[in-house]
This record gives structure tokens, C-alpha cells and sequence, in this order.
DNA sequence: TATTGTTATACTCTATAACTATA
DNA sequence: TATAGTTATAGAGTATAACAATA
């Protein structure tokens, strides 16, 4: 039994790992420090949170404590975030983003944004207007399956 | 100067990873033989193909050889493709899927677009028009990317 | 000499299991 | 005992460089 949702499900399958291939290759290749799309993510979270602890990232993201580990140790050993003690709970991290990692994060996203407005130049305006609500959409569906505790819904 | 394209170009970098998160851990997750993405559509493109050598893998997902040596190595390993010595040109490998290759495919292409499908049945028949068709434009401008001789359009 | 594929090596990303330190 | 984080280990996925075999 075919539900109306079906056939985008499809496509997205189809379209989203080709477009992230292309992400991903931008982001590791364009110049300078090229970051990863994880340690992209982590330094956006970490900027837009100032403070958080590892659980917070791992949470984020959709890792475990080991991964946020990691990769946070990633970032630190290249001077784009420091790692602090909390005052109040001596177990819990302070994260926050340095200059570098500040500069770092916006070149990558200015990088990647410039390319992928390049690609996206060749549609039309109503595809334009499709690509946003879409994209508005799924953000919406797809960050609601993270938050409410779950991990992977009724495991 | 903010062009048209700007804004969707923002959303699909805000957007597209956290959806891929979500299709990679269905295919690692889901029963069975876990397939990576990266493995689901070698065996894709493998069975569209019937016979395809390792350089046209490597064209297809936009890898270096060695990446798709090594990626065909686990699915030969696993007994889901077969590789063959072309008879004309024995430098040439003829990859094959087998028929467990097919059953694997099937299994995580279904689990995982079923997945998808309940997330996306949240979103209206509004939202779901926008989906496939953002999808269906998206995938044209970025296979385009990758036919014409580039790899990475002006390196 | 050019093409096809492989091996060696290395790095990122991810997980599970076992551990330490603090609460 | 429970929580925050780390270390050890392992495997997928990717790359570059150096190589082998064939054309």
C-alpha cells in the first residue's frame, strides 16, 4: 500500500548522499584547515552554546560519548576549541570556540555555501523556492527525531 | 552581493547533513548485514550496470581508485559481488552482484526507505511536493557535476 | 608510455567495552 | 550507585604515493 509519502522518501534516498558527497569533498578539500563536516558541526555548536560540556555535543550530533571524544580531542589538538573544567561539577567539560576556530569555521562555511550557490545557480527560480521549503521542512522532521530522548525512536 | 540562490544554499548545508546522519545509521543499523551508504550504492550501481569495472565504480560515487578497491574488497569479502577478469582486456575487472548482494540491497533500501517514509509522514502534501522536487532538481545539478570529465569542476 | 587496478600508509568518523574521577 | 568523560580497540570510508600488470 503506497502512502503519499512514499515516492519523496524515495528520492531523498536517491538525491541526499550524492549532495552530501559534494559537501563533504568541499569541506575537506577547499584550502587551508580542512575541516571535516562533524568538526564543523561540533565548532558551530560549540560557538552557538559557549560552554557546553561533551554530552551536550555527543547529544548534538547523535554520537556517543567516545565519538564526541574524539573528535573534540580533534579540534583541541589543532587549536580550534579549548577544553576547560566546570567550577561547579569537576567532571563536566567547558568547551569554547578560539579565534582560530572561529576563523576557521566561517571560511569553511563561506567556502562551501559559495560552492554549492555555484551548483544551485543552474535552477530555476520555482526549484529554488522547492530546495528551501524542503529543506525548512526536513530540518524541522529530522531534528525532532534527535531531541525527544529516543536515539533511534521505539528501539 | 546576495544572490538568489544564497539562501537555499544556506539551508541545504544546514539541512542535508543531518538527514544523512539519519540514512547512515538506519543502513548501519538496521538487521542483517548493515551496509554503509557508500557500500548500498556500489551494489546499486553494480547490479544497474551488470559487469562494470572498478574505474567505473570509482567515476560513479566520485572516488580514487584505491577508495573503490578497497570499498569493492569488503563487498567481495562478504559475498555480495563478484570480480571477474575482463576477456579482452585483462587489466579490466567485470564486477558482479551476486544474488545475496541483491537480497542485501533490497533489504536496506527498503528498511531504510521505510524508515524515511514515517519521518516524512509528518510533513503536509505541500511539504512533501517541495521534498520531490528539491530532490529531483537537486540530483540533476549535482550528477552534472560529476559527469563531465571534473571531479571538481576547475581544480 | 598510458591505463587499470592494487598495496602501503595515514587520517577522520563511528561504535562497544572497560575504565577513572567525581558526585 | 550514577554520571561525565576517557582510553583501548575495531571497522568503514577516504586520500596520496608507490607499485604491478597489461595494453
Amino acid at each position: 500500500m503506497a502512502k503519499r509519502e512514499d515516492e519523496p522518501a524515495r528520492e531523498v534516498l536517491d538525491a541526499v548522499p550524492a549532495v552530501m558527497r559534494f559537501i563533504r569533498a568541499q569541506m575537506r578539500g577547499h584550502r587551508a584547515l580542512g575541516l571535516g563536516v562533524p568538526q564543523f558541526r561540533t565548532l558551530v555548536y560549540i560557538e552557538r552554546t559557549g560552554g557546553t560540556s561533551l554530552g551536550g555535543v555527543a547529544d548534538h550530533l547523535g554520537l556517543t560519548p567516545p565519538s564526541a571524544c574524539k573528535l573534540v580531542d580533534g579540534l583541541v589538538g589543532r587549536g580550534l576549541v579549548t577544553r576547560g573544567e566546570s567550577a561547579e561539577d569537576r567532571r563536566r567539560l567547558t568547551l569554547e570556540i578560539t579565534p582560530e576556530g572561529a576563523r576557521a569555521m566561517a571560511a569553511a562555511r563561506g567556502e562551501t555555501q559559495r560552492s554549492l550557490s555555484r551548483i544551485l545557480g543552474a535552477l530555476d527560480d520555482e526549484e529554488l523556492r522547492s530546495v528551501t521549503r524542503a529543506m525548512t521542512a526536513l530540518k524541522c522532521a529530522f531534528a525532532e527525531e534527535r531531541s525527544p530522548a529516543n536515539g533511534n525512536h521505539r528501539a
